[in-house]
DNA sequence: CCAGGATTTGAATCGCCAGTCAACTTGGCC
DNA sequence: GGCCAAGTTGACTGGCGATTCAAATCCTGG
């Protein structure tokens, strides 16, 4: 019975998994479960056996798929030591195309998926509102962090700061990954390093690449 | 002939507006030819008559929304004898919802859709640049402006500020698009301006609101 | 009023794809 | 081994919607 779980478990996942890599490259609006069956190596009556509709699959790839950024995220964060040094690896994260080995262009990719999706969609808009928030509570935690140990000092509300800082970001993803030659990552990682330190207030090193 | 090409040319913007006007309701995805034959009161086979297909209807349509959006915005900035003053006007036209009037909030709708479509369509990419740049050259026309008449301080390259400023206002206002109850329309008003008042280096006379 | 081109129509075509289903396979259990 | 339930297949159905097209209709200049 186990293993029996198990199996289903497995299977669900690597659908997931499938459909996300299937709505990176093509596109949610391009994404048919044919090519998700394909990229698993079954057939396309499985997908639909195991998910109740397309839609809904689709919508469950996309917080999977952030979710196992979050997951990778919040077990790095842990092992940091300084609220600095979180801020920076954050905001390294965060900018497409920055580390390969993150990918994380694709996941900016996918979050406009989402975001188009969650205007009309309202299961979209619900799942959209938890992964934001998690991801606005993760800056603010860092600059409680960084509070406590004496880094930052005391200030506007974090959760205010999380979610100035995180739309920051969000804008200069989106030009960064619209506009690769314009606006390149290692411009947009300094920018954001500027706009989060006047924001929290604490001091910028002079420029250190 | 005069009024034959005008005549065209009225048919012509007459369904791109019909056009823009259904993806704003229904999203690009579900925008079909009929729906907006229907929108004109025509056939669907006309659509097809003024436009080669139904992909470069929909690009056009999207750059005809925003050109409409540009050409009001710009002629109104002319009349503003400010820097200042054009700022804040550039920013509350920027806030999702905050004025009624111009329906902003459709606005970034259709900038979305733009963004998710430029990511695998070429001709949608490059469409999206033009507008990008624009927007970035109104608000470096803005910086420059201000330092001639003195109300701002010279300092960092005009089109980096507009490039800084557009993306911080762009990230900010998918939030409040995407969050309506978290982040209000004149929070991110407020945050708008003191974000541009610090990047720019002006003072912020204290709250107004 | 007429010819001829520009518009407009709406029915017909065509391909595509989500979702269904009946049959087949597999693996665990008695 | 034989049985059952869970998994899996792939052919089939249905509907949808972009495009095409031949037939109206409208307009304009002559």
């Amino acid at each position: 019975m186990a293993s029996k779980t198990r199996q289903q478990k497995d299977r669900h996942q690597e659908i997931l998994e499938a459909a996300a890599r299937v709505i990176t490259e093509r596109g949610l609006a391009e994404t048919r479960i044919s090519d998700i069956a394909d990229r698993c190596g079954v057939s396309p009556g499985l997908i639909l056996y195991y998910f109740e509709s397309k839609d809904r699959l689709l919508v469950e790839a996309l917080t999977f798929a952030n979710d196992q950024f979050y997951l990778r995220f919040s077990r790095e964060m842990r092992r940091i030591k300084t609220a600095r040094e979180q801020l920076d690896r954050l905001i390294e994260l965060s900018v497409p195309g920055l580390l390969p080995e993150y990918e994380r262009l694709d996941e900016w990719a996918l979050w406009i998926e989402i975001w188009v999706r969650a205007l009309r969609d309202p299961m979209m808009a619900k799942e959209r509102e938890v992964l934001d928030r998690r991801w606005r509570q993760s800056i603010a935690d860092i600059i409680r962090f960084g509070r406590e140990t004496g880094e930052f000092p005391a200030g506007w509300d974090a959760e205010e700061l999380g979610l100035q800082i995180g739309a920051t970001i969000d804008g200069l993803a989106i030009q960064v990954l619209m506009n690769d030659t314009v606006f390149s990552p290692t411009r947009m990682q300094r920018v954001s390093l500027e706009v989060a330190s006047r924001l929290i207030g604490f001091e910028l090193e002079p420029a250190e690449a």
